[in-house]
DNA sequence: AATCGCGCCTGACGGC
DNA sequence: TGCCGTCAGGCGCGAT
């Protein structure tokens, strides 16, 4: 799935193909997806010259003269860079067609992915505007989540997920995080010391531009791969290795739910 | 203000 | 083999 590394390596691949390039149609095939595809977007789209492509969290930003299309892949959203021609398949619900005869394809086949339109300031945007810092820029640190963290009573793990918290920290990269941590996934955030946070919030940043270092090498042929499955699968320590050994200190990996969301961690190196 | 649970949706998987 | 129930999961939203 999609977590803040896969949507940086779709952001880097995409981008190429647009950078001044014009949006000569939109094809909607399917327009329900999280939120139906506006007809705002689907008019006001086409004709438009994209000037730069940025993320923010796990949205992606198309910036055009009139306005800028917010793009989020959801769950099991692809982007891929083909000719405008290319066959659609199932679950392709949309192109962004570009001059020069290639589209920007959209496939999602669960559809909790994400098209807007906005005019006016997309920092400003209602989905935007409250979101936490970036974990792999400036003004994320342990002290700044320590300063947050205060009298919070919210397990851990649900705290570094929250994006207004922080953006960008999936159900995968925060229990790699944790453990790198060595923190309990459980454990109230506010009983977490800056010490703790210290070290959490340089596991995040390492976590995350691992991921997207090894996201890197599938950039080459972006338009032509779904972005391969699983290439981060190898690296990880805890995730989806509930009964495996820890490599840290031989325990057994545990799983439970938190939050609705399912948690891995060695119960007997994270406390 | 913080927290919790819901719902959107499909494919994979296990049980019968 | 096929049918059906369950689970997974990002994240905004409404309720508490």
């Amino acid at each position: 799935m999609p977590e803040l590394p896969e949507v940086e390596t779709a952001r880097r691949g995409i981008e190429p193909h647009l950078l001044k390039h014009a949006v000569t149609a939109v094809v909607v095939r399917n327009r329900n997806l999280r939120w139906p595809v506006s007809r705002s977007l689907i008019e006001s789209l086409p004709g438009q010259r994209i000037d730069s492509v940025t993320r923010r969290g796990k949205y992606l930003l198309l910036h055009s003269p009139a306005g800028t299309a917010i793009l989020h892949l959801g769950m099991s959203g692809s982007l891929r860079v083909l000719p405008a021609d290319t066959l659609a398949e199932k679950h392709d619900h949309l192109d962004i067609v570009l001059d020069g005869g290639r589209a920007l394809r959209l496939r999602d086949p669960r559809r909790f992915g994400t098209l807007l339109w906005t005019t006016g300031n997309p920092a400003q945007h209602k989905l935007l505007r409250s979101l936490g810092p970036e974990p792999l820029e400036g003004h994320f640190d342990g002290d700044y989540l320590f300063a947050k963290a205060r009298r919070r009573k919210v397990a851990i793990k649900n705290f570094i997920m929250n994006s207004h918290i922080v953006v960008g920290v999936g159900n995968i990269y925060a229990s790699e995080a944790l453990f790198l941590a060595r923190i309990h996934p459980q454990r109230a955030a506010g009983k977490v010391s800056r010490e703790r946070y210290q070290a959490l919030a340089k596991a995040i940043r390492k976590v995350l531009n691992a991921a997207i270092k090894a996201g890197g090498t599938t950039l080459r042929d972006f338009s032509r791969t779904d972005g391969e499955p699983g290439y981060f699968r190898q690296h990880l320590r805890v995730y989806d290795r509930e009964g495996k050994t820890c490599e840290r200190c031989g325990g057994s990996i545990r799983s439970r739910v938190t939050g609705q969301r399912s948690t891995y961690y060695c119960p007997k190196c994270q406390t």
